[in-house]
DNA sequence: GTAACATTTGAACAACTGTGCAAATGAGGT
DNA sequence: ACCTCATTTGCACAGTTGTTCAAATGTTAC
């Protein structure tokens, strides 16, 4: 697909971009409303926070307070983490009398995360 | 690994934790910097405005002011993202007269791109 | 030199985000 | 009933973030 045409390559004046094209892109950008959930996703794994829990869990099962324990965060901002990965299915929880298990919910996310070590590594 | 006992599998306490392997794990995280590089990618990957200059560029290369114009942004505003793209190595681009061609940096984003997809749609 | 244009940069601002505190909820034991 | 403990939730606040505006930088043409 081609955003611009060759004649207006030497300018940035809006009037010499070609409009049913650059409409074209507008259309398929907001057509695909796919672009704001994957960037929530990415956004949601885009805390420190948050990718710590994401590797403990991907080691093992663990309830919040240990959780908590381990990243020497208080139990209350683990578990509002939690929430957010939760409600992206990122993460599930099974309960055992008082104590809540999480584990991760998405196979995906061990790929995405080795990925993107992929790249830092480069 | 194992974080914590089974004996201290019915309490939240952090007494029964055990102290050895909790130490190891917080040394671990500690130890891996990579955690938060690693956030900070998928942190730059999770704007709705980035993902999309990266599908844009994954599609062509454009000036700033045309991706600016395909995304409906001011011109300042692209220029200052695709600088947080280009600090993470994610785009690069080359002068051609006033203007500034960018372009993917890497191979790897259009996988994590796609296999962020691969989540979305489940 | 000046003028025009694409891009970058700094500042300012509103909007959002992660955390801790305190209160509420839920679940087991006495 | 009560008490205890793990977890959740609402609130507040500091810190961060994306955008726009205006000024600065760099490049071409005259």
């Amino acid at each position: 697909m081609v955003i611009r045409d060759k004649i207006a390559a030497d300018t940035c004046d809006v009037y010499f971009v070609d409009e049913n094209k650059v409409g074209a892109v507008q259309k398929l950008l907001e057509s695909i409303v796919v672009f704001s959930e994957l960037a929530e996703l990415f956004k949601v794994l885009g805390d420190p926070t948050r990718i710590k829990i994401i590797y403990i869990l991907s080691v093992e099962e663990l309830c919040v307070c240990d959780i908590a324990g381990v990243l020497g965060l208080s139990v209350s901002a683990v578990s509002h983490q939690l929430r957010t990965l939760r409600n992206l299915k990122l993460v599930k929880f099974r309960r055992e009398g008082k104590m809540a298990y999480y584990s991760l919910d998405d196979a995906h996310i061990s790929q995405l995360f080795n990925q993107g070590l992929e790249h830092i590594k480069e």
